[in-house]
DNA sequence: CTGAATATATCGGCTGCCGATATATTCTGC
DNA sequence: GCAGAATATATCGGCAGCCGATATATTCAG
């Protein structure tokens, strides 16, 4: 599962929305931090349909504008999940071992030399 | 940041690595989910090293083979704690909104400003 | 009327993952 | 001694997927 992809199905993770509202919802869900684009939404959208992961919840038109909500299926709950398992797990063990690196010696505080010259 | 790199950091974050040793350890440390394979790995390696992210620390030959060792940057180290705290923090916001999800119009999240975040 | 926001969708370029492949040494089993 | 697996490096081409640019259409603010 692809980052984009995640993060799709987490902003449908707690009800239906449609393409330009999970936009702005994975926007502010991730505070920012990460930005779906235009161009990868209906790429996303599309894969995750056909992996039925997600489906076409109901199309509204709403002040002359269409709007299409998807909404997350059983399968595609339960893969978010999985992937949110995962994804915790290996943030979990990256800190253990950035810990681990600092006290074992082997990672001398480098600040003195070489921080001279910087970035090539 | 992709998945593959952020493993290779993660597999280097307590002591330098070569190649194939980064391997094992990556699937090692996944419990068996993340299988990072051998054509994905150099690319990594060179990418991470053009971006001072890892450096090579030292060449061994031991038994006739050649070991490669990398390790960790000071700015590798900050990237990978960056990384798994976004990592961390996407995993958490998609756990609560599956939760969410599923009680479907119960109470609403009182989330205040201390977000949870799991925060380290 | 213009520009921004809302809302959809497509296309081409580029990045990056992975299977296949190549080379070389050591170790195990027969 | 030889075959096959494991260790260890590296490259290449195909394909998937991200993203900027672009197009269309409506509403709202100035």
């Amino acid at each position: 599962m692809t980052q984009a992809a995640f993060f799709v199905l987490t902003a449908l993770a707690d009800e239906p929305r449609h393409g330009y509202g999970i936009l702005r919802e994975v926007e502010e869900l991730s505070d920012g931090t990460v930005q779906l684009r235009v161009g990868t939404l209906y790429g996303v959208l599309d894969r995750l349909t056909a992996d039925e992961l997600i489906v076409l919840d109901r199309e509204e038109v709403q002040q002359g504008r269409l709007r299409r909500y998807y909404r997350l299926t059983d399968e595609g709950m339960q893969a978010l999940d999985a992937e949110a398992e995962r994804m915790a797990a290996g943030a979990s063990a990256a800190k253990q071992r950035i810990a681990e690196g600092r006290k074992a010696g082997g990672t001398p505080p480098v600040t003195g030399p070489g921080l001279a010259g910087g970035l090539a």
